[in-house]
DNA sequence: CGAATGCTGAGCCATATGGCTAAGTTACTG
DNA sequence: CAGTAACTTAGCCATATGGCTCAGCATTCG
């Protein structure tokens, strides 16, 4: 299976329930590839496919001794995740914040020829 | 096309450079789908097909005025994937937390009587 | 050693996904 | 009003996804 290890398949990971809820369960501690589809009524083949998923997405790792194979939960795919998402909070903070001093500044250098400008530009960044 | 307000849709639709660029330049601020699709090599009605796709699973919202459609973020669906990270996290602490606090009530009131038991059951969350 | 257990490989299927082109509709402009 | 702009509809395609069954391999157990 091809390597996933991109924010596209570590989302596309958690774009089904089942692998979400083998992330759920890992949380709780290792545990092997029989257990983690116990609850499942789906055939071994199927769901050791998204045990493959998730670990060519980083997801989870896992090692076989002797016929069992059991699977761990890598944490830090979770911090890629929030990574992402507070890189996007970030940005639009970031955003917020230099629109407001680019105002504030246009006003005190031309207080009474921009002011109608000024007003567009907020308008523009509303609409 | 069915709505995704789940978990499902919300990270499928992630799982994609494009509609992840786009939820990226929102940040900045509302925009035509035209101005949103600039940026990219492909042609619109595929480009339509990913804003459909973040609309209907909840990351952004769209409205027309005359021939122009103008999208704008829904910044609270970050909030849903922060609160999933944030379930999972919880899970695996409070778990984490409970099995200490387990192991420690067992080894105050019978220490010499389990002292085997506790050994192995710390060594079955290990493992 | 035969039976049971726990995966593993291979092939199949229906549906979904991420793109394309062609054609069309609505709104705007000179 | 003709031409242009900004989507929209419809159909197509190759590939991926999420499941299935069948068969097999390796390990463990009685």
């Amino acid at each position: 299976m091809a390597q996933h290890s991109t924010l596209d398949g570590t989302f596309q990971a958690l774009a089904d329930p089942t692998r979400r809820a083998v992330l759920g369960r890992l949380g709780a501690g290792p545990a092997s590839v029989g257990e983690l589809a116990a609850p499942f009524d789906m055939a071994l083949p199927s769901f050791m496919k998204h045990i493959r998923y998730l670990e060519s997405t980083g997801w989870i790792r896992s090692h076989k001794v002797g016929r069992v194979r059991t699977c761990t939960l890598e944490r830090e795919r979770f911090d890629v995740v929030a990574g992402w998402l507070d890189e996007q909070r970030r940005l639009w903070e970031g955003r917020t914040d230099r629109l407001e001093q680019f105002v504030t500044a246009r006003e005190t250098t031309a207080r009474e020829t921009t002011a109608r400008e000024t007003a567009a530009r907020e308008e523009e960044a509303r609409s």
